[in-house]
DNA sequence: TGAACCA
């Protein structure tokens, strides 16, 4: 199979083929045609499917003919994040190069100025988030009664994400005779019930995801105290032992605030990493990302604004330095590695307080990631979450065996409420004393402690190989 | 207990 079939014009096959390409992906492959034939469409493919070209192909031929007005551009193409608008941005000039195409890229942070004289100018593509699409509209600087083709990407994140209402007030700002493409990752009732809305007759296409992450990725837990200066010692851990297989690696982390203070602590510990989350100025959000896509920053600490759809081929290890909230969470950060056919590993850090986290996210992989088993910590059912019952057994838990830590056994936080409280003093002492400002804690507590990226100790577990091969 | 989307 190759890309001359599915009938696209000669300039995009030619961007195509100067861009590497020769077979196009199940998706592509289905999409295009029925897409150069005006069809809606209402796709079920994730990103790493080429989903992306899948749209912006077919769409560079549809406009091809013809020419945007001042601000009314001719396409719509609607994205979560800054990112991924920028991604699908970058595809159009790709494979447009030759089309001639004007294209305007809506996102925040960024000079509105310039946006507006882009506009003004009339384009035939827009690419936007919704919150400054929105914007400019209410200040009279689009017109969408000229937009004949929306394309609405990541239709579950949207939902997710609380985007719908916005969504839908600029759909209803749309021709109703138009062409819809719109993708998304799964296909839940709720959204089944959006593409029935803003679809008509669509043509039904789905692709199973590349290969499960749970074949492509191997997963393990890391058993870990819930306070912040022994979780940063574990990550520095693991990613030391995993240092050689390492390209590049995507520490995720809950918090934007968090996000920071792991970063500083691991640049502060002679680990070179760079930070990425959502209250970044635009322009340095921009630079990292290309830098990290580029293969110039290694380690990212980022917050969930990383986790789904950006497609970094190089990443060969994630991190969840905190359990996600949301277990589908933990399935699209995981999926950050492990593709296009390559290897990844994740690791996950969870203490006593994440029980429930995990569960979930165990019982939406439908299986139990398997625990490493470390010499600091001892088996899942003793009172290993007290400092300083910690450093005193450290020395002599050698024997901390594999066998012991039992899958089955995974759920960390079995003991009664006030048992926990009292092995960890420190909790109460912190809501009522007189402590300096948390932010302040943190960061002091993010200075090394000695030399070397693990201060003062080494924790046992790094001397010794840590098994990774079978697989959950 | 978050984060993502105009200022």
């Amino acid at each position: 199979m190759s890309f001359d079939t599915l009938g696209l014009s000669t300039d995009v096959l030619r961007a195509i083929s100067e861009s590497g390409y020769t077979t196009p992906t199940p998706i592509q492959e289905k999409a295009i045609p029925y897409v150069l034939m005006g069809r809606d469409v209402l796709g079920v493919a994730q990103t790493g499917t080429g989903k992306t070209a899948g749209f912006t192909l077919p769409m560079i031929d549809i406009l091809s003919s013809g020419r945007g007005r001042a601000r009314m551009p001719r396409s719509l193409i609607l994205e979560p994040t800054r990112e991924l608008a920028t991604q699908v941005a970058e595809s159009f000039n790709k494979y447009g190069k030759y089309s001639g195409l004007s294209m305007a890229l809506l996102i925040g942070g960024e000079s509105m100025r310039d946006q507006q004289l882009i506009l003004q100018r009339g384009v035939d593509v827009l690419i936007a988030t919704p919150g400054r699409l929105l914007d400019l509209f209410e200040r009279g600087q689009i017109l969408l009664a000229d937009t004949k083709l929306l394309v609405i990407d990541e239709a579950d994140r949207m939902l997710d994400m609380g985007f719908i209402p916005d969504i839908e007030r600029i759909v209803a700002m749309l021709p109703t005779i138009r062409q819809t493409l719109f993708f998304s990752a799964t296909m839940a009732p709720e959204i089944r019930k959006l593409a029935d809305k803003f679809l008509l007759n669509p043509k039904e296409i789905s692709v199973a995801p590349p290969a499960s992450p749970a074949k492509t990725v191997t997963q393990r837990l890391l058993r870990c105290e819930a306070e912040a200066k022994t979780k940063r010692a574990a990550l520095r851990a693991l990613l030391q032992q995993e240092d050689d297989d390492t390209k590049s690696a995507l520490i995720f982390c809950n918090r934007k605030r968090d996000v920071t203070i792991v970063q500083r602590s691991l640049k502060r510990h002679g680990l070179d990493a760079e930070a990425l989350h959502g209250d970044m100025a635009q322009a340095s959000r921009t630079e990292t990302l290309a830098r990290f896509k580029a293969g110039d920053i290694r380690l990212l600490v980022c917050s969930d604004v990383a986790a789904r759809g950006l497609d970094i081929p190089a990443v060969s290890h994630v991190y969840n330095y905190d359990v996600p909230i949301h277990a589908e969470d933990y399935v699209h950060r995981i999926g950050r590695t492990g593709r296009a056919g390559r290897s990844g590993k994740a690791f996950t850090l969870f203490t006593p307080e994440d029980g429930k986290a995990l569960a979930g996210v165990q019982e939406l992989i439908g299986g139990v990631i398997e625990e490493l088993t470390l010499d600091t910590v001892e088996t899942p059912d003793s009172d290993a979450y007290s400092t300083d019952k910690r450093r005193r057994t450290r020395a002599k838990s050698g024997k901390s065996s594999k066998a012991e830590a039992s899958p089955a056994k995974q759920q960390p936080a079995k003991a009664p409420e006030s048992q926990r409280e009292e092995q960890r003093p420190s909790a109460q002492a912190r809501k009522s004393s007189k402590r300096p400002p948390q932010r302040e804690r943190e960061e002091a507590e993010a200075a090394p402690e000695g030399n070397g990226p693990f201060g003062d100790h080494i924790p046992a577990f790094i001397l010794r190989p840590v098994p990774l091969t079978a697989s959950a």
